[in-house]
DNA sequence: TCGTACGTTCAGTATTGACTGAACAAACTG
DNA sequence: CAGTTTGTTCAGTCAATACTGAACGTACGA
């Protein structure tokens, strides 16, 4: 029953490259993340190229962002002088992060433009400050759920940690 | 003093171009979003394409864009043939509910991927149900900003309500 | 009914950026 | 040392799409 499996994986892959496309990462990135999620790894950058069949160059720019995202790291095997990558711990919570930088970045446009603002103007300021308080509330709520993965993670452990290879 | 006016507003423009740009949408979207938060209009079409430097083609396309996501209403002057664009109540909550819909798919792939995986694939069971949480989590969170935002509109207001000239 | 003003749509252009192949540098192997 | 393997980088190509100008349809006014 591995054609089930490997119709699940290609479907699976070929989706988040749309997911992560169209929240403004290149497909191929998309692609990486959605084989590791299905399929623990790790990857040297030879076998990403191969089972994705892209270019090696492209692995490697993708690889490099995804782990600038923190989303997956970069490890090594004794006597293999490749590079393998797998999944970061709590993936989905360090990209957050990135986006919560972002959106600190654009908090910061809001409020230098409401500092910079004349007098006068208070109906502006007004919808500045609705804006700002817009972006804190959404920052804070990220926040929020980020520490609780966080949380999550601490908790040492009833079950296996991720990214430890299983011994079987 | 108009003069520092009008430079803050050309730079909220430019910047809410680029803030609506990192996100996806056109740049010109967010040039009539920067345009209408500093300036509360309404405008008509031709205004907005005269006052960006803009055709009255991309004008149309995307007020029409940011009229489906909620974000600006088509309003009418009596005795004016010309439509009028301002910002709808709460714009920003309204943006985000379509950020919770591409969400909401995004979630839904990773369930009926999680839903077709033949027996045995534990580990990447797992992986997904993480996903899924993930994902979950970040719906919720979203919802609550949201429902915070519209709490704050139903109560009548001890201050005026946005949107609404004040009569200084 | 003709003329005008308005908004939309479509074909074409230009820009952006993802992806590739090739050249390259560094580290290892013989 | 010469030869390989590995990852990065860069110039070039290709595809996607934002934006424009022009043509169109519609509704209003004389």
């Amino acid at each position: 029953m591995t054609y089930k499996a490997d119709k699940a994986i290609a479907e699976f892959v070929e989706q988040m490259g749309l997911i992560l496309q169209a929240e403004g990462l290149p497909r191929i990135a998309g692609h990486i993340m959605g084989l590791m999620i299905m399929q623990e790894g790790p990857f040297s950058l030879s076998q990403l190229a191969e089972r994705l069949s892209v270019s090696r160059a492209s692995i490697s720019t993708n690889t490099r962002l995804l782990e600038d995202l923190e989303v997956i790291v970069r490890t090594a095997k004794p006597g293999d002088r490749q590079d393998y990558f797998k999944l970061s711990p709590q993936p989905y919570a360090r990209m957050l992060r990135g986006v919560v930088r972002r959106m600190r970045r654009a908090r910061d446009v809001v409020e230098s433009t409401r500092d910079s603002l004349p007098e006068g103007m208070t109906d502006t300021h007004e919808r500045l400050k609705e804006l700002d308080a817009f972006y804190e509330a959404l920052i804070e709520s990220f926040m929020d759920v980020i520490d609780t993965w966080d949380a999550e993670r601490e908790r040492p452990a009833r079950q296996a940690r991720h990214g430890e290879r299983p011994s079987a």
